[in-house]
DNA sequence: CGCTTCATAAAAATCGATTTTCATTGAGTT
DNA sequence: AACTCAATGAAAATCGATTTTTATGAAGCG
C-alpha cells in the first residue's frame, strides 16, 4: 500500500502516522538521522517531509537546531477544540446549502461504513471510516480552503485522541450521534445539523480534555 | 535586511515574494534550477523552501514534475474573500472579546503609522503597515490556528491584489474605513467591527473581482 | 494520416560527503 | 564557587554528483 510516488511523499505519509499516533511523545525530539535509518531512506526527503510537517503544525521545527513533535495541553487542546467547532460548523453549514445527491448519497454510504465497523475490534479501520464520514459530511463546501483547514484541524485532534490513550473509550451513543448529524444533514436543517456536529465534537473533547487536564496535574506534583 | 538563520528561510521568503509580488505570473512553472542560480544557493534549500510554500498554498506542487504559481480566477477569488470574512469575523470577534490594553495600544498605534502613510508615495511600506494593522485586530484571539490561518488567507489575497495589477486603485476613504473598524473594536463594539471589516473586504474585493472577470472574458475571446 | 513505440534531453528526486552551527564539557581565571 | 572561554563531538544544513522520472519528438507501423 505504500504506493507513493517519492520517498519524500512516503517520508511526509509516515511521519505523520508516527506523529499522530502518539509513537512520537509530545515535546520529544525527532532526529532526522534516525527516521532517515528507520525509513532506509537518505536525510533529504526525511528533512522535506518535516518541513512540510512542520508548516502543518505537526511538527515543530527549531531552525538550525531541529524538530520536534509538538507539545500538548489541555489548553491548547481546548483552544482546538473550540476553533474545529466554528470553523467547521462554517463549513459543514455551506456543505448543507450546497451539497447536491452525490453529496448525499456518500453521507448515506459512509455512514453506513462507520455504523458497520465495530471500534474496539477494528480501531485502523474505524479510524479512517470516520475521518471519511467527517470529511464527507463537508465536502460540498465550495471553499477549499475551509475544507483545507478542517483537514489539519482534524489531525490535530486525531493526534490529541491518540495521545491521551484513553485506555476505555467513553462510548457514549457515537453510532447514534453519527446517523443523527447525517439525518440532519439530509434534511437541510443548517442550524440542527451544527448543532448536533459541535455537541459531538464538545462531548467526546469534554472526556478528553479532563484527562489532559489531570495528566497535567500529575505531572506537576512529580516535577515539583 | 536578510538576516535569515538559514537558506532555506531565506528562500521561503524570498519566493514568496515572488508569489506574492505577481513576479512569478500566475500559471507558469517555478524550475529549482533557475531559482537556485537566482538566489545564488544549493538545490536543497529551494526544494524545500517551495514544499513549504506549497502547503501554504503559495505554490502548486505537482509530483515528480516540479512547482508551479498557482492558477487564479474570479471564482477562486470570490471564495476566498468569502473565506475571509468569515474566518476572520471569528478571529476578530475573539479578539475583541479578550483583548486587553497591549491589544488596545497596538491597534492605536498601527492605525496611526497606517494612516500616516502615502499608498501611493510609499507602497512597500503600506503593504507592511497595512498587513501590521489588521494582524493587529486580531491578535488578541486567543486561537493561534485560526491566527495562522488568517496569516494564510491574507497572503493569498494579497496575491490577488497584486497580481490583478490595478493601476488605479479605487481609491475610497480607505483610511477612513480602517478608522471606523478600529474604533468600533475599541468600543468593544463586536457586531458593528465585524461588519465593518467585512464590509471593508468585500468592497475591495468587489472591484477586484469584476476586474478579475473581465481579464478572464477577454482571454476567453483571444483563446477562442 | 494517425497512432504507438522508442530514444534522447531536461528536470526532479535522491544520495553521500562536506560544511556550518549548536550544545556540552572542562580548564583556566577572578 | 561562579564565570568565561576554548575545544570537542553531535547534529543540522548545504552542496555537488548521481539516479530516476518525465516530456518531447522522430521513426516505425497500421
Amino acid at each position: 500500500m505504500d504506493s507513493h510516488r517519492s520517498l519524500t511523499s512516503l517520508a511526509h505519509h509516515r511521519i505523520r502516522e508516527m506523529v499522530l499516533s502518539g509513537e512520537l511523545r509530545p515535546g520529544s525530539r525527532i532526529q532526522i538521522d534516525a527516521v532517515r535509518k528507520k525509513l532506509d531512506m537518505g536525510a533529504s526527503p526525511v528533512r522535506e517531509a518535516l518541513s512540510i510537517l512542520s508548516s502543518e503544525q505537526l511538527v515543530v521545527r527549531n531552525e538550525q537546531r531541529g524538530f520536534w513533535a509538538p507539545d500538548i495541553s489541555a489548553d491548547d487542546f481546548g483552544i482546538l477544540l473550540e476553533t474545529r467547532c466554528r470553523v467547521e460548523g462554517i463549513a459543514f453549514a455551506d456543505a448543507i446549502r450546497h451539497g447536491g445527491p452525490e453529496w448525499e448519497e456518500r453521507i448515506v454510504l459512509l455512514q453506513y461504513r462507520l455504523n458497520a465497523l465495530d471500534r474496539t475490534q477494528k480501531n485502523t479501520e474505524w479510524e479512517v471510516a470516520h475521518r471519511e464520514f467527517h470529511t464527507a459530511l463537508i465536502a460540498a463546501c465550495p471553499s477549499r480552503y475551509l475544507l483545507n483547514f478542517c483537514a489539519q484541524l482534524y489531525d490535530l485532534a486525531v493526534r490529541y485522541r491518540n495521545v491521551a490513550r484513553l485506555a476505555a473509550y467513553p462510548e457514549r451513543k457515537i453510532i447514534n450521534e453519527h446517523s443523527l448529524i447525517a439525518e440532519a444533514a439530509l434534511a437541510r436543517d443548517v442550524d440542527r445539523a451544527v448543532d448536533l456536529l459541535n455537541d459531538h465534537y464538545r462531548k467526546t473533547g469534554e472526556f478528553l480534555y479532563q484527562n489532559l487536564e489531570e495528566q497535567e496535574a500529575t505531572q506537576l506534583s512529580v516535577a515539583g
